[in-house]
Parts: structure tokens; C-alpha cells; sequence
DNA sequence: TTAATAAATTTGTACCAACAATTATTGTTC
DNA sequence: GAACAATAATTGTTGGTACAAATTTATTAA
């Protein structure tokens, strides 16, 4: 486990290097490619929320900052007023569109090393770390 | 890599429920355990922040967080007054030794379902990964 | 010996994570 | 319709991460 949490590390810095001369961070560009996977539709910050990778986090603020970046618009939603609306701006795209290439090299520069096989493998592997041991579920 | 990251996030939370009860971060109990390690003679800074899994953390004020908590002391390194000495207390230490426990019980429950062979597989896959690959190694 | 450099740690700043508390709106029940 | 609960989002607080800048002490050179 402790391997696991120091390989995580790994990527994390790995992709966090790619992404800073584009002034992003990691869950700034979670959100953006989230809402790109919309094609246009309106999100609500609790479906953002749900689909971040680390989703305990506080969704609100980092939209603040994209927000303030011009990547995001967000907007009450009319048929709601407790929800929220949010939506990709051309400007995100534009960046993210730019990221696209520079992020599949980062990729293949940690995954570059492992054939399909292994790939597979080692998502088999995560799964299986992921779902918990029978003995803990409770009765 | 998302689902190595997600995985991660899915052991940080397993190992942050664990020591929450006991008043403990994932880090300070890191910078604990390396403490432990020691056996007794104290540690630089420097020291502890390389063995740390997050190595670019702030090192400093974590150990100021196990001061105030009595768990650790810190003194200036009388040969060279620019180090500084950290040692773990004995409260520090009856603590880690009651959380030996607990803490293999959380392992346990992730690496549960896995089988001996299959975590060397894993840990030999999560290598490759942190390796870079070849082609992106300067001449 | 003074000045310049290097080493070890601390401090400052911006951002994210975790969690509790709060606010505002909508739904439900009497 | 008023009281109460549920929902959606925001705000507050503490701790950690990443990095740059500053501080203090030690080492080296002129």
C-alpha cells in the first residue's frame, strides 16, 4: 500500500508539471474535461462533484477559479434556483483542446513501459484493492 | 492512470478514518513511524523528509503539529546548529505501538483479496509505472 | 579576517482536502 | 398556509502540498 500511495505521488507530480505552464492544477482540469464530456449540456455542481476523481473535495471553490479564468460560466438553474448551472466556456475548450497532446505524451511517458497486457493487468489488480475484503462487509 | 489515482484516493481515505480517532494525519503518522525507526537516535529534518512518501511537503510544520501534541521533540543538533534534532517521545511511541493494530487491520482489508503473488504482480507493475520510459530519457 | 557561498531549516503564499455549519430554496404534512 | 424536513450549494476552519523567498549558521576564498 505504501508503494501504491508513493507510485500515485508519482503521476501526480509527473501530471501536475504538464499542466502548470498552462496555469492549471489537477482537479482544475478534472472539472474542465468533465464538463467538456457534456457536449454543451449544463452541469450541476453536485453531478461535477460526483464524477472528480477525488470527490471529497469542495467543488464550489475550484469552479471559483476557473470561473475567474474565463474557462467556466456558471448560472442559476431557472427551473431550480438551489441548483447551479455549469458550463464550459469556447476559451476552456480552447485549452483543453491545447492540453489534449501534451497530456497523452505524459501518459505514455509512465505508462510507456508496460504493454497492453500489463495495463489490463494492473487495472485488474487496483479493482481488486479497490473492492474491500469479504470479511469486512457487514452482516 | 485515473484508476491508479483513484485507488489511491480510495486507500488515503481507508487510512485517514483509521487515524482520525486517534488525532493523527497520514504524514504525521509517517513522520512517527520513521521516528520509530530510528531506534532511539534522533533525526535531521532533511532525513525525515526523504523517507517521507510525499517528499516536497512541508516537513517543518508537520513536526510542529506533533510538538504541540507532545509526540515528538525537536532540539538543536549541537555540532551543527544549522540541524536540527527530532526524536520521537515515549508518548509518541506507546501511541504507535497501540495503532500497529489498527493499522494492519485497515491493510489487511485492502490487500485482503489479493493473493500473495498477486501483490508482488502489483508492486512490480506499480515499478514500471514510476520508471519512465526509455524514450524519454535525455541523451 | 572579511566577503562570498553553501547548507539546513523556517516562513510566506496559493491552492487542494476534509468536514462541519450555514444559507437558500423546494417538498411535504398537518 | 405554516411548520418541518430535505436538497443544493456556499462558507468557515484546520491541515497538507508545492514552491519561492528568507533566515541562520557553517564553510570557503580572497
Amino acid at each position: 500500500m505504501v508503494h501504491l500511495l508513493y507510485t500515485s505521488n508519482v503521476v501526480t507530480e509527473r501530471l501536475n508539471d504538464t499542466l502548470k505552464p498552462h496555469g492549471l492544477t489537477i482537479p482544475q482540469f478534472n472539472v474542465l474535461r468533465i464538463l467538456r464530456g457534456q457536449e454543451g449540456k449544463p452541469a450541476n455542481l453536485s453531478t461535477v462533484q460526483e464524477r472528480m476523481v477525488t470527490k471529497m473535495s469542495n467543488t464550489t471553490r475550484i469552479v471559483d477559479k476557473l470561473i475567474h479564468k474565463s474557462l467556466v460560466n456558471r448560472d442559476i438553474c431557472p427551473t431550480n434556483r438551489r441548483k447551479v448551472e455549469i458550463t464550459i466556456t469556447r476559451k476552456g475548450l480552447t485549452l483543453l483542446n491545447q492540453l489534449d497532446k501534451v497530456i497523452d505524451n505524459a501518459e505514455n511517458s509512465l505508462v510507456g513501459s508496460l504493454s497492453e497486457k500489463e495495463i489490463e493487468d494492473l487495472n485488474l489488480l487496483l479493482e481488486k484493492v479497490r473492492t474491500p475484503h469479504t470479511s469486512d462487509i457487514a452482516l
